[in-house]
DNA sequence: AATGAATGAGTCTTCATTCAT
DNA sequence: AATGAATGAAGACTCATTCAT
């Protein structure tokens, strides 16, 4: 790779120049994605709001399905260093303090670009390379279950894959929908009560004492 | 719909007929969207599939997005039907009793056509009118809301439309997402246990006394 | 088929419609060819040579191979006919006029439509579906090698196969050559001199004497 | 070409170099051809197989019409080569030697590289320059013309030009048609055979007394 | 009403060729 | 000279929708 000194300049020149193509036909693309929508993000249109032959598109990127999966990897890579960043926090407070990282992590995830994530989320059909983008969840509900099986002893609940998965859906349900249906609450001082709420939520599930669980059959209606 | 008796025979007659043809077309395009997805689901296909002309399709449905609007909607009230008895059932029962009957009935709901729930929920793009997909968590919300109100006294909250969100919320997120992503906690035993652990996520946030809420700010990372 | 006696005429009228717009597209795909090379042969340029929108194109020819190739079917059927013609003729009679048929046929049908064959012989790549351009020469092949069979005792060849294999080739490439490179062999009093020779060159190969051909090796030089 | 001598050895140099990466181009081209076809040929891919860039590619040629013809032509000068050196044994020795010596080389030239050669026959399109193909023919038939004109007094025919295309056309057909259809006649001691018959059919023509030629209409066939 | 042939705007994609570095 | 990024005209093909019968 770095055998060819004397190219090096020149070939980081054009390595630099492709890479600002290919920023461009994501950011494009991401564009085009929120304000108009997935259907009409064809490959043209992406290619001319990018500023860039439609030839070009093609060179860096195969398919239409690729540059929207760039996309999503792209939103995914930034959701993943907030949730990360909260979890590594997370990891050596006690209980309560860590939920509250979570769920501020959560927040901030959505944060990010909401009305991207909206789309994404929404728009964007979840068939071949695309059905990924619930990678992030995945990953949390595993760091979270790593987390919760060394609190073991301040919780009340045996099956932790189960409470992960419990809390990690919660968690970004919550606030997804807030970010779609509600959004007053996530600002301003309702912020505050949100995160209380939620906490308090996930809190009293974790804490409940084993003893307080009743496992009597339901009878559920047809 | 069915009610003009025996008057005008003839007619009756034909419009059986157009029912019959418009029941057909919905079918056929649930039928596609389940079997090969939305994006296979042309309209030249729906009419081949349901056995009718693609000049009948456009007599009885307008657009593309008519057709699939009308299969939302009659899936929405299959749903709306199932929740709107559960609520029912609900309403003069006591609170745990109640929330087993919501949970209970959100997973029968999901239960209805899981394959269709979900490609309308992944696939379809939510546009135009479209978007009622979420119809039935907004009905189900105020409804919730006015057995909280009523049932005030026994819960320890004070923000009911905030509350009967995060509830429909979190019951709806977590029942979709084990049909999705852990459909075995829905069948055989583990189904009573995963409404036990519902339950008691739902129910020891409601009951929380509002003297143990601490409402201390988090310090959210960026 | 006939089971709907009263749409019969409609049903009839349409399917003489499709007939009239298969045929437009198959003339006009005849007529760019010839005009203007299988290159410029675009369905596009097709169907707006044929009247007809490109719409309509594909629903009756799956992609441009299956246009192409029913233009050469279309052609090779008619070749077909009149080799097919010849030989039945032929068949009855004795040897040399049997030859002179053949080769009659043979420029014949080098006559039904010069400048497509060519076209079809040069330019159309024989890949996939259109590699059947050959399909004549083998059927006259067979045809010849039952005709040989039956007059083996005026011939002195026995290796019956070859020998068609030969004779096929020999007439179709002198007959396709003088079309291309020697057109005026072809016309006038000069064609009759034209089929006297090949009658010569082929009647002379099959009535050779076994006993006068020696099979001694040749130095073939590297 | 390669005259130069030592003279001016930088430019000589870079000539050298030049020379390589034109031949590396056409050596790509080709094998392209062979082993992909004519379509996957694209200009950009023959410059990769060739291990140069594409503006180098077009430094040398202007267009890829240029770079199929410089395939052509190195190929019909392979062939002319062998045709040549067979025809100058071939011109001091007697009829049938001659006769056996022509499509001896025939063969020899078939198989200088039969996969191009089919390729060149079949999937290039004969348009622009790319059409002369077929000039190892043309000189072909000029040499035995002279051939023919030399030894008049052996053979039966008067129309020495037609005789000529007759006898190349026939063998060169004969031999291309084997290549393709029957390789079998062309192995192992088949190939004497097929050389015998090939040599019996021409030399039957050639030395067919003139008094033996009935020049009778045919009635032909509409 | 029903039919299905016809429409054509618009999509994805390729590839010969140019040109800044 | 060499490089390879960029270009964009053009091609194959789809599909929602219209309309003559």
């Amino acid at each position: 790779m770095a055998r060819k000194p004397q190219t090096r300049p020149r070939k980081s020149a054009s390595q630099q120049r492709s890479q600002i193509t290919v920023d461009a036909l994501i950011e494009a693309t991401a564009r085009i994605l929120v304000r108009e929508g997935y259907d009409k993000a064809s490959t043209n249109r992406i290619a001319a709001v990018a500023g860039v032959s439609i030839g070009s598109l093609y060179q860096y990127f195969p398919s239409k399905e690729a540059l929207v999966a760039a996309v999503i990897e792209r939103h995914t890579r930034q959701l993943s260093d907030v949730i990360q960043a909260a979890l590594a926090r997370a990891v050596a407070s006690p209980l309560e303090a860590a939920i509250r990282e979570l769920i501020g992590a959560a927040i901030d995830a959505h944060g990010i670009d909401p009305k991207l994530h909206c789309v994404l989320a929404e728009q964007v059909p979840r068939v071949g390379r695309l059905e990924n983008i619930n990678a992030v969840e995945k990953q949390a509900r595993l760091l979270l279950r790593d987390y919760l099986e060394a609190h073991r002893d301040e919780i009340g609940i045996t099956d932790l894959d189960l409470a992960a998965f419990i809390l990690v859906t919660t968690v970004e349900a919550l606030t997804h929908s807030a970010v779609l249906h509600r959004p007053d609450v996530l600002t301003g001082e309702k912020a505050a009560e949100f995160v209380d709420e939620v906490t308090q939520l996930v809190l009293g599930y974790l804490q409940t004492p084993p003893r307080a669980r009743k496992p009597n059959k339901v009878s559920r209606a047809r």
